[in-house]
DNA sequence: CATCACGGTATCCTTTTTGACACTATGGGC
DNA sequence: GCCCATAGTGTCAAAAAGGATACCGTGATG
């Protein structure tokens, strides 16, 4: 991912460079996805993406917690008990995740090489 | 970037993943953004975005062209003469990038911890 | 003759991202 | 006593992305 470009700030573009970056990272955006949905537990998110790896899914989950796009809520049991759910923040994204999935339907549909 | 992640499809969700993929690179966006106002040719480019470098710029060109959102148009003169133009698939993008500019503005506008 | 602009390539190196794999603590079930 | 599930962490290594720098050919300009 870009991880922010520009150190200056002010520079066009940079809103849309930013947003970017938040939701950049190979399983952030399904992540997010599976939320939209409702709270998951951890292991329910592992099941629900195939070829996620631990390591993976917690550093995604932690960076997307740390840009306040999801709440994380540790239950003090055992065995231990973490469930994620989307931020309002997180939720207000549901624009821009739609925008690009309907984009991806139309314009990736079942082909490749259709420039225009 | 991601760079699509599940070789199985079908899997929910893969549309927006390969969207992503193909907005995601540090400068695409900008550029994207850039041409949203009309052709414009390479050294303009450069100019119009600082920090990017010669072989930067190139490179994120060749895949938005490969990827069929840009038109590449080579006037044989001396010296060059390379224009670059969102194709009809590019444009189409518009969207998106909208949503995510939006979104940014609200959301990242001058703070950063601002979780819920 | 030297230099500039154009639109790139080629090469090398560093940083970032992703992946594989092993390991941890606790309590319950068999 | 041994294994399972939960939700991780740590280490190492590979791969991908990005960046710095130098170079190319041509024609006009000085």
């Amino acid at each position: 991912m870009p991880r922010v470009s520009s150190k200056i700030p002010g520079v066009q573009g940079c809103a849309v460079e930013r947003t970017l970056s938040l939701i950049d990272g190979k399983w952030k955006i399904v992540v997010l996805y599976k939320l939209l949905r409702g709270t998951l537990r951890f292991n329910e998110l592992r099941r629900l993406i195939p070829n996620v790896t631990q390591r993976m899914l917690t550093h995604q989950l932690r960076e997307l917690e740390a840009d306040g796009l999801i709440v994380r809520t540790v239950y003090a049991q055992v065995p231990p008990r973490v469930e994620y759910a989307l931020s309002v923040r997180g939720r207000s994204l549901e624009p821009v995740l739609m925008a690009m999935k309907e984009w991806g339907d139309t314009n990736l549909a079942s082909d490749e090489a259709q420039a225009a």
